[in-house]
DNA sequence: GACGAATCTTAACATTGTCAAGATATGTAT
DNA sequence: ATACATATCTTGACAATGTTAAGATTCGTC
């Protein structure tokens, strides 16, 4: 489906399209740092400067493809909202589905919080995306603090990045290497999300 | 103290030391990805070869900060240790410990978790210095979970990545970000700390 | 069918990481 | 002290990269 070369016609047709998935693809097999402008044009089939009609530099490409990976995010998110209507459910199905993202999309993870720090989160749509994705988990534990000023209550923020910052750690320990080093498999990922998950919200109040 | 040229000898006489610091001192003002060998070589009163006899490429001169790094946040996890007796608030120290140090040592939290992701993790000097930092919060958990198995309860292993995973998200949000970004500053870093912390370990069964 | 806009190419520039070969200093054994 | 091995630094070079300017080709539209 998603192609990788071009046509051979003159314009390609469909390169903004091709060069995030070539990206993808690089990043997936040399890693961030090994991501290269003018080889995605070459495996696209294009020109080194070709890029430049679709993105302003090399930092907008990636911007691009992590706005994708926070669309991707957000739709994980919803469905796992979905699954229950129990909040207390509902934040651990969230939980989960934030880590697992991470797991089976090492890829975008890194792309979307590590590729390219400042300039990054200058992006006005890397922000909303950003927002958007994580509105579900702001919503389902308003549910547990109906009584919370929008926006005024530290204690419902906290909490808010409370979970936020449980489920990113991990995915994010596990995603840049320390965790898998030093656990080498011991445990499984997927086991490891519901016993943290499951621990961690046992003896809570929300 | 920490010399960044050069004297007027052909041999520098200290140049892997005012490397590392030139490094974080580029860094600091770059960004990790702006960071330059050449350059680094330039401050340093030097020609863009003499770095290698003292490291053998880019990366393994981030692996040395990233030593240097993990040894810093040791010794933060060492005194944060001692002020405390109770398990509890030893742990709420280690966590505040821990997310202090990526705020006031930002570019040391760089280099040892984003700098270069696969290489680092297979350095063994890199490994070392995290188990050694970690063995703070391990040691301390193990007080609370005295019946544990070594190494073979989850349930003790999933407490410490439950504490690690907690503070890692949230030093890395605020270092890589998102948080600031979103938050604007709206709640001081230190007392979010504190907020979270409380909030996390208030009803925990440890 | 003409013409402006979009898309792509070629050519070039400054920079970068790295290496090989040579220069200079340091230390050690005699 | 002197000679020699070793450590440290320099010069010069190479391929590769990000980016830009100028020109070629195609697309959409009047």
């Amino acid at each position: 489906m998603a192609e990788t070369g071009r046509t051979d016609t003159y314009h390609h047709g469909n390169l903004r399209q091709t060069l995030m998935n070539n990206c993808l693809k690089m990043i997936e097999e040399k890693g961030v740092s090994g991501f290269t402008l003018r080889e995605v044009a070459r495996i696209s089939g294009v020109s080194p400067a070709a890029p430049y009609h679709h993105f302003r530099n090399k930092t907008e490409l990636l911007a691009a493809v992590a706005v994708m990976g926070f669309e991707l995010l957000d739709e994980a998110q919803q469905k796992a909202s979905e699954k229950f209507d129990n909040p207390r459910d509902k934040l651990r199905s969230l939980g989960k589905s934030y880590v697992m993202f991470a797991v089976n999309h090492k890829v975008y993870f890194h792309v979307m919080f590590r590729a390219n720090r400042e300039p990054l989160w200058e992006n006005e749509q890397v922000m909303n995306a950003v927002k958007q994705a994580l509105s579900h988990l702001e919503n389902t534990i308003r549910e547990l603090y109906p009584e919370a000023d929008e926006g005024n209550d530290s204690h419902f923020q906290a909490a808010v990045l409370t979970c936020w910052s449980m489920v990113h750690g991990l995915a994010s320990l596990w995603v840049d290497g320390p965790l898998r080093a030093a656990e080498s498999g011991k445990l499984e990922i997927e086991k490891l999300v519901d016993l943290i998950l499951g621990q961690a919200m046992m003896h809570r109040s929300f």
